[in-house]
DNA sequence: TGGTGAATTCATCGCTTGCTGAGTTGTATG
DNA sequence: CATACAACTCAGCAAGCGATGAATTCACCA
């Protein structure tokens, strides 16, 4: 039952026109730590962030992370699931907007702003969030995650601060803004907007979520 | 030269289990006007508006139509051109939004949301522009005509209108401010941002607007 | 020390994709 | 009436897709 392959376990004479470019691997179970299940998430998290679900194919996920494609079906099953594992937002944006919103109620919408560009910047973070705003144009499940997250962490970071009337519109326009800001600045590239730093946005956009925050003229 | 093909056109005596669904032409040119390259397309659109770019087959769009695959490639080359095509936004919203900005100054910002939101409620615009939203996160040239039409149509509206420091940035925001809308609309579906009225959602972003037209604090 | 199971590659299957060329039918032009 | 061209269908190709199963190698535990 073990009889060989065919083609053998023959050293390959190596003739020069190879230059072996991503170190190959004969086969079977490599030394050592078992960290490629951790490789592949970061490589599909990083092809996904630059093109999408769909024009991202699974060889080319498994080609970044420089392993075999069946290995990625080992772990991850099928390209959807693996695709909903590189949607886990990190925890930092709900941390980050609870601790913006613990301060005092003066520059609130400005602390708000800061918060949330300060996450997208973290290289860390950046490719799954990347993810899940680059899929949630065309894939159900990115945009339920954008929604869920968008609403949840905000109401959970302001839920005691908004009171009055249509609270749940206005936590929604809060969120309407910070997302339609991490589109122009890094997706759609609206310029100036990617090129300008994140006081300078929190200076314009702060008084909009603060307007949100305490409307002045209460809808009629 | 013209020996007929494997099948002649043999009549099909058309055995009862076929219900000929999308009605078959026999092949050849069929009479009277010619609207297909029209017909295409609607359906292009429709189809790139509900599933994006990359999920869109030229089956499905030819389905659509109710034509053969190949007279897409006949009308419109490759799918790229025909997306292309798809991507002309129609000329209404340049016009809306001039014609909001002519008025008084008073509830400017909410006229321009009102006309942004009536070119996305019309019907025949409609498919295009969500086109080229859903779009926008994976296609270039989506992006691009997201981009130039944001800024060329608001620049041109409120050109005279909007003075003083970082003009460019605000209409920018601006402009994020309408993308964001339209992305929690139509495309994300942030609760309850799809079911409110466009007079609440103007009477809410209309001082947003408002905002960016006159700073109450130039920035420092 | 032997055996079980996890990690890894290879080869391949079945399907869909965008696209093409040949052939057929209509319309228009001389 | 003949020629030419535009519209249209059919059949199929080459490439890429997601997924699978067998074979191989290693780690670990009894």
């Amino acid at each position: 039952m073990t009889l060989p392959r065919s083609t053998p376990p023959e050293p390959q004479p190596q003739p020069p026109e190879t230059p072996q470019p991503p170190q190959r691997h004969p086969g079977g179970r490599r030394p050592g730590e078992n960290r490629t299940r951790e490789q592949i998430l970061d490589a599909a998290r990083e092809c996904f962030a630059e093109r999408g679900y769909d024009a991202t194919s699974v060889r080319r996920i498994a080609e970044t992370a420089g392993v075999d494609q069946a290995l990625v079906h080992h772990f991850y099953g099928t390209k959807e699931k693996l695709f909903l594992n590189a949607l886990e937002i990190p925890l930092r944006m709900p941390e980050a907007l609870a601790e913006a919103a613990a301060g005092d109620r003066v520059g609130l919408g400005s602390r708000i702003v800061l918060a949330h560009l300060r996450v997208w910047e973290d290289a860390s973070a950046r490719p799954a969030m990347m993810t899940t705003l680059r899929s949630a144009a065309t894939h159900r499940s990115a945009a339920a995650v954008l929604r869920d997250y968008a609403k949840g962490s905000i109401r959970e970071a302001l839920g005691k601060v908004i009171t009055g009337e249509d609270v749940e519109l206005r936590i929604a326009l809060i969120a309407t803004t910070l997302i339609g800001l991490s589109l122009t600045r890094h997706l759609v590239r609206l310029d100036p907007v990617p090129d300008t730093s994140p006081q300078e946005l929190a200076a314009r956009l702060g008084p909009v979520i603060d307007l949100h925050l305490d409307p002045v003229t209460p809808a009629a």
